[in-house]
DNA sequence: TATCCAATAT
DNA sequence: TATATTGGAT
């Protein structure tokens, strides 16, 4: 019974198709013209000099899908609208995609953590400052709540919601956790458990699998954070690769919805 | 200009 | 529901 309630975190992650399954798929969608026709590219990032360590896509290669993406939105009766104009897919933020994004939040402390460095730090193609800054201020929110009863893993539910909570829940929590500036020390904590979310509906039945839904009781994050790296280690020496790879996916409301996958290995 | 935050829209 | 967008404030 409570199996799952333990194992839920691996079953979704281990559905995460690897980047490398996805590359084929996002290649066959494309459209060529579409590929020309979107031209966006993130007019601000600093081009971090990484090594492609892990080369799932050479950076033309998903510039062409994301201009596909960028036009399918658009082609419904819009065959000329101007690529600046056209809307871009809600993004999806998978826990993968979240986890990278908590790292980068705990790299650079929460000081620094605002949508530019924290954009920069993920490095993953396709991401707007819009969507962090959109992410990071749900983010926030959820934080604050956590801290009001932030230790055991058995607390109440005082202030989290696991039916909107799941996502944050999934990921462990920046060890710094809160702690602006104070010097900037690097006091870090050697890791937080995530505190417990707790739930009192029973009825968390989500469509999102990859989310998975939170047992109604109260549980443990089946997994030890093990992402300690070196305290604030400054962009530009081992950054994330900045390959992803993505995928548009259509609703059953006929949304289109983008999907990044980081290409680091989680 | 970039950011924060709340409210609102989709 | 999850994410996007907007607008006022700093």
């Amino acid at each position: 019974m409570r199996e799952e309630d333990s194992n839920w975190f691996a079953k979704w992650e281990e559905e995460l198709p690897s980047p490398k399954e996805l590359m084929p798929l996002s290649q066959t969608l494309i459209t060529p013209n579409l590929a020309i026709a979107f031209d966006i590219q993130n007019p601000n990032t600093p081009n971090p000099k990484i090594s492609p360590l892990v080369h799932t896509l050479s950076s033309t290669e998903f510039e062409s899908n994301l201009a596909e993406l960028g036009g399918m939105a658009g082609s419904s009766g819009v065959g000329d609208e101007p690529a600046r104009t056209q809307k871009r897919p809600r993004l999806v933020w998978t826990p993968q995609l979240h986890k990278r994004f908590v790292d980068a939040v705990a790299q650079l402390g929460i000081k620094n953590a605002v949508p530019k460095t924290i954009m920069q730090l993920m490095s993953v193609d396709g991401l707007t400052h819009e969507n962090v800054a959109s992410h990071l201020q749900k983010y926030r929110l959820y934080l604050k709540r956590m801290q009001g009863f932030s230790n055991s893993g058995s607390v109440y539910g005082a202030g989290v919601d696991p039916a909107t909570d799941h996502l944050f829940a999934s990921s462990p929590l920046p060890a710094h956790f809160l702690h602006p500036g104070r010097g900037n020390s690097d006091h870090y904590m050697p890791f937080v458990p995530v505190a417990a979310v707790i739930g009192h509906a029973p009825q968390l039945q989500q469509q999102y699998r990859h989310f998975g839904s939170p047992p109604n009781r109260q549980f443990e994050v089946p997994f030890l954070p093990r992402q300690l790296q070196q305290p604030v280690q400054r962009m530009g020496t081992s950054v994330h690769s900045s390959s992803s790879v993505l995928e548009s996916a259509t609703a059953a409301n006929g949304k289109k919805v983008l999907t990044l996958f980081p290409n680091g290995d989680d």
